[in-house]
DNA sequence: TGTACATCAGTGAACGCGCGTTCACTGATGTAC
DNA sequence: TGTACATCAGTGAACGCGCGTTCACTGATGTAC
């Protein structure tokens, strides 16, 4: 039985990306390498350039991913808990400043595991780089719908920023300490769930 | 007539440092290179090895002195408007997340340069990072005495975040929107000068 | 004050190594007749 | 159904390059007498 055309490579190709989507978050733009991730994924680097014109490329498509992969996570999260009363807000915090992110960065959001050196990449790693931080605003203004963009872009930069001191000061009492103050502060501040209209 | 001992390597180690402290910001961890470094310090790379024990020590020394440079700017700066009756907090954020800073990531905040690297350095590294963390919360705290310490770390998490996302965003009205936001919402929320006990 | 020597900061060539990228080739899959 | 051929995903060796690090050496500075 054939395949549809070109599905085999199609397969390898997101197996790739799949592999780089981790990477990235872990390593950091720099920390990706194209033998790794052809390696991780099964491959050898030789055949990289028939799947992606240059690395760049990869990281572009990687950083796409992840963000799929980490809003989809925070998402179902969500909706799991939606069923026992817990708000949509109280649940993205709850997910996203979770202490289990600690110890792994290659799970989570990618704005926060890459967010300092978004300005060092190239134009088009940039740019893919910027649409995470849009996407991210917008996940958070989603699920806060009476609060003005720009608070939901306040509250965007506390998640990030804490997740990253946080992970700074490692997987100790400091850094859950770090974590625990931005879940309260956040919940506090914005999760009104009865009060909501 | 003799100079104290040492004095003029100590002269050239320090002009090193202060070279590497900008690089560290504007480049990165991975973006310091021994060599780039050495000639903007006006020498050759080979005598590296006569100030610095690797690399890292490098990148040890540069990360306190550019802590010690940004929390010299932010001080200098809350100390003129002192006078003019701007408490210590609001003269903290507005100078944290200035505008200029969108455009220059060399002066500034390392932790805000820096920070999604931190869990990915050597262990020398990491604690000389996590010591710029512990610093930050404490230059928070210390403008913020009536607020718990946990409340501090929320506040310092939000000042790195939202200059990283702003930076992320590029120097742009979007980038510029997301620090407005932030400075008025940390200046309502904790700045009430008056009302201060 | 002058000379001979020791110290020391900095030079520049060289080293291994890992990286992104290229390319001729292979072996498996699919197609034509 | 079977054979000959074309296509195509992936292989593995090789390339240039930049990096951190080492080291024999140089020239200036400082010291001893």
């Amino acid at each position: 039985m054939s395949r549809t055309p070109n599905s085999r490579k199609e397969e390898t190709h997101e197996r790739i990306v799949g592999v780089a989507a981790r990477a990235i978050r872990r390593h950091g733009y720099a920390g990706v390498g194209v033998a790794d991730v052809m390696k991780e994924a099964g491959l050898t680097h030789g055949g990289f350039y028939a799947h992606f014109d240059s690395r760049d490329a990869l990281l572009v498509e990687a950083l796409e991913r992840a963000g799929r992969d980490s809003f989809e996570a925070v998402s179902r999260a969500a909706e799991q808990r939606a069923g026992k009363g817990v708000s949509a807000f109280r649940s993205l915090v709850e997910s996203y400043l979770a202490d289990a992110h600690l110890a792994s960065l290659e799970t989570g959001c990618p704005v926060a595991a890459l967010a300092c050196d978004m300005p060092r990449q190239s134009e088009a790693v940039r740019e893919a780089s910027a649409m995470r931080v849009h996407r991210l605003i917008a996940a958070v203004h989603a699920a806060l719908p009476d609060v003005p963009r720009a608070a939901a872009s306040v509250v965007a930069g506390t998640l990030v920023g804490s997740l990253q001191l946080a992970r700074a000061l490692g997987d100790t009492a400091e850094g859950r300490a770090v974590l625990t103050a931005a879940r309260k502060a956040l919940i506090q501040q914005y999760d009104f769930p009865a009060a909501s209209r």
